[in-house]
RNA sequence: GCCCUUGUAGCUCAGGGGAUAGAGCGACCGCCUCCUAAGCGGUAGGUCGGCGGUUCGAGUCCGCCCAGGGGUACCA
């Protein structure tokens, strides 16, 4: 509908340059937009403002020449200018009844669309290190990814759900080692825990299971690890002594066995993961592991791609990406002091990889912690002849937990963290979803987890689920009545009995369905759909609460039915968008 | 220090150049013989952090200031 408004200025433009009246290199910028009072009319354009200046024209002198060469449409019943200049459109009724047989006959296509024209796109999201169970935090980055790819998909994008696994770094050695010290515990072994090992009981859990199916196979004695080892924090420096604690745990269980419980951790932890997002409604085309970059070459060849660049130096022994020539505040390391590849120099690699992959556009969605991140990678793409404006990145600031008024630590290294599975158990993942995604991802998020898992009116999701469930419930009186009651749409004579301010206030905002859908899209930005949701609920109650859906007059009926048959499917529809369900009754 | 981000109703937040700044919760007052009261109506509540600019027009854009949060590794 917006569109159709929008077409009809631009052709007016047209016809005001052939007419001469305007010259053909001004190209304004105009908007059309909906109103916010009903007294405006349906859309409007601030075009004449625009063209006040050019035109040396008071801006309504300027809007009558532009409402006279506007075309005429069968959907736009008059044009108004008011207030300071802007043309206001009034959209004939009738288009909006017949809008309300279209959303029926479209059911769950309605609000489809094929504006991403096939385009490819990757949205790669939450991509945990695989060093222990999801937290909270992660939990809103994956309903954030996962509803942000379902907009895109709905307009017409091809998308490529991906969740990269860090599974080759520093991080997942102290993984594997925690897993081990875990298990001689159970041995019996009298040691004394990493205090920059992995706390949680989770580790446990594994060893557990090391330890049922290999017994004391992986046993060394205490004596033997500690010898010759330095001092852990308090008394030394923590960083140290874990290093020293990997090296002496692959000493002793040499290259296999280490291997076998490295990948026992990681598989175990990837496979709650896994699970853990499956029961959150959130699915993967591609796992991608960051171990396959190294062990294919891929990033060896990276860096030598850099190298062939120019972009790269050397200094104090390290290899440096002149990430400053880009834009970004310094140089980054890629290979250490030591050989050893840096983390930005897989996220390079990997990065490199996805665009071969042949994506028109890549969307990370990280955690807020790593802004600094985007500078150096979008410099890394560019380095490498890339254009950086493909890498789209949004970021997802932090959830503070809150049970009540108390602040819940979320360390994952303290063991102490609120788990998404627990969140997901206490508040449903519905409810969790619907939470995390109703305000912007931009935003630091309090999360009151009591506030959350009290079924109260004070939850949204409820809200809208229930004026749902309340129109489906109709139906079924209806049935239970013996009333029979169409499909499909009716004639339009029919609907044209929809004439009660709370009728046409709802048939306005199910034509915005299809341009609510595109916008949260294309902004990135699913609170715009929830926001849309609750109003659209809201109107609902409040027809329902006034009206009697199943009168005796036939047609009445028959119309009634109709338009909140397709307040349901918009409810059902927008719901599914955001991985919740419609639920038939409550 | 530098970079990013946020400051809008008592609380949590929408609105990101347009016409009288909105919603939910909380508070107060009402509405079930009637398709689900998990609902609806009404009232109260605002110098849009501050100052200065840009223009026909500024919560909205720019500059400075104040206040919160985050980042600033040869960690991932």
């Amino acid at each position: 509908m917006k569109s159709k408004i929008r077409q009809l200025v631009a052709t007016a433009l047209e016809h005001m340059v052939t007419a001469g009246l305007l010259d053909a290199t001004t190209k304004p910028i105009f908007t059309v937009e909906r109103t916010r009072d009903p007294s405006h009319g349906d859309f409007a354009s601030n075009l004449a403002l625009i063209l006040a200046k050019p035109l040396h024209l008071k801006p309504r002198a300027a809007a009558k020449i532009i409402v006279d060469a506007i075309p005429s449409s069968p959907i736009v019943s008059h044009i108004d200018v008011a207030g300071p200049g802007f043309i206001n459109f009034h959209i004939d009724n009738t288009a909006f009844l017949e809008l309300l047989s279209e959303i029926l006959t479209e059911d769950a296509n309605y609000g489809r669309s094929n504006q991403g024209a096939g385009t490819s796109i990757q949205v790669e999201f939450v991509s945990a290190n695989p060093t222990g169970p999801l937290h909270v935090g992660h939990g809103r980055g994956a309903a954030y990814g996962s509803v942000v790819a379902n907009l895109l998909e709905t307009i017409g994008f091809k998308v490529h759900r991906e969740y990269y696994i860090n599974d080759a770094g520093r991080q997942m050695d102290i993984l594997a080692v925690s897993v081990w010290i875990r298990y001689l515990e159970l041995c019996g072994e009298t040691l004394k825990f990493p205090s920059n090992g992995y706390h949680g009981d989770y580790v446990w859990d594994i060893a557990a299971n090391l330890h049922r199916k290999h017994g004391n196979d992986y046993r060394h004695a205490n004596t033997e690890i500690y010898f010759d080892l330095p001092l852990d924090a308090p008394d030394g420096d923590k960083e140290q002594f874990i290093d020293a604690m990997i090296a002496k745990a692959k000493k002793l269980l040499g290259p296999t066995n280490y291997r076998k419980i490295f990948n026992l951790g990681l598989d175990i932890i990837l496979a709650d993961i896994r699970d853990d997002l499956g029961h959150f409604g959130v699915h993967y085309d591609t796992w991608y592991y960051e171990s396959g970059l190294v062990t294919s070459g891929a990033i060896d060849k990276c860096i030598e791609q850099l190298k062939q660049s120019g972009y790269v130096y050397e200094n104090a022994g390290a290899l440096w990406f002149k990430s400053s020539a880009f834009g970004d505040e310094k140089d980054r390391v890629v290979v250490r002091e030591n050989g050893q590849s840096t983390y930005f120099a897989s996220d390079i690699a990997y990065h490199l990889d996805k665009l071969n992959r042949g994506f028109d556009k890549i969307i990370d969605i990280w955690g807020a912690d790593h802004h600094g991140y985007i500078p150096r990678m979008k410099a890394a793409l560019q380095a490498l002849g890339h254009d950086p404006s493909k890498l789209e990145v949004r970021l997802v600031q932090f959830v503070v937990l809150y049970l009540g008024k108390v602040r819940v630590s979320m360390s994952t290294r303290s063991g102490e963290f609120e788990t998404l599975r627990v969140l997901r158990k206490e508040v449903t993942s519905e409810a969790a979803r619907f939470f995390y995604v109703m305000r912007t991802c931009e935003q630091q998020f309090d999360f009151d987890l009591e506030l959350a898992k009290s079924k109260s009116a004070d939850n949204p999701i409820y809200y809208i689920q229930y004026a749902h469930a309340r129109i489906r419930s109709v139906f079924r009186q209806a049935a239970e009545k013996g009333i029979a009651v169409e499909q499909g749409p009716c004639p339009l004579a029919t609907l044209k009995l929809l004439n009660t301010a709370q009728e046409q206030a709802i048939l306005r905002t199910l034509s915005r369905y299809p341009e609510v859908v595109e916008s949260a899209a294309l902004q990135y930005e699913p609170h715009q759909l929830t926001y849309y949701l609750q109003a659209l609920a809201n109107e609902f109650h409040v027809y329902y609460n006034s009206h009697t859906f199943l009168v005796e007059d036939a047609h009445l009926r028959t119309a009634r039915l109709n338009i909140i048959r397709a307040v349901a499917v918009v409810l059902r529809n927008g719901l599914n968008l955001i991985g919740i369900s419609a639920p038939e009754s409550m």
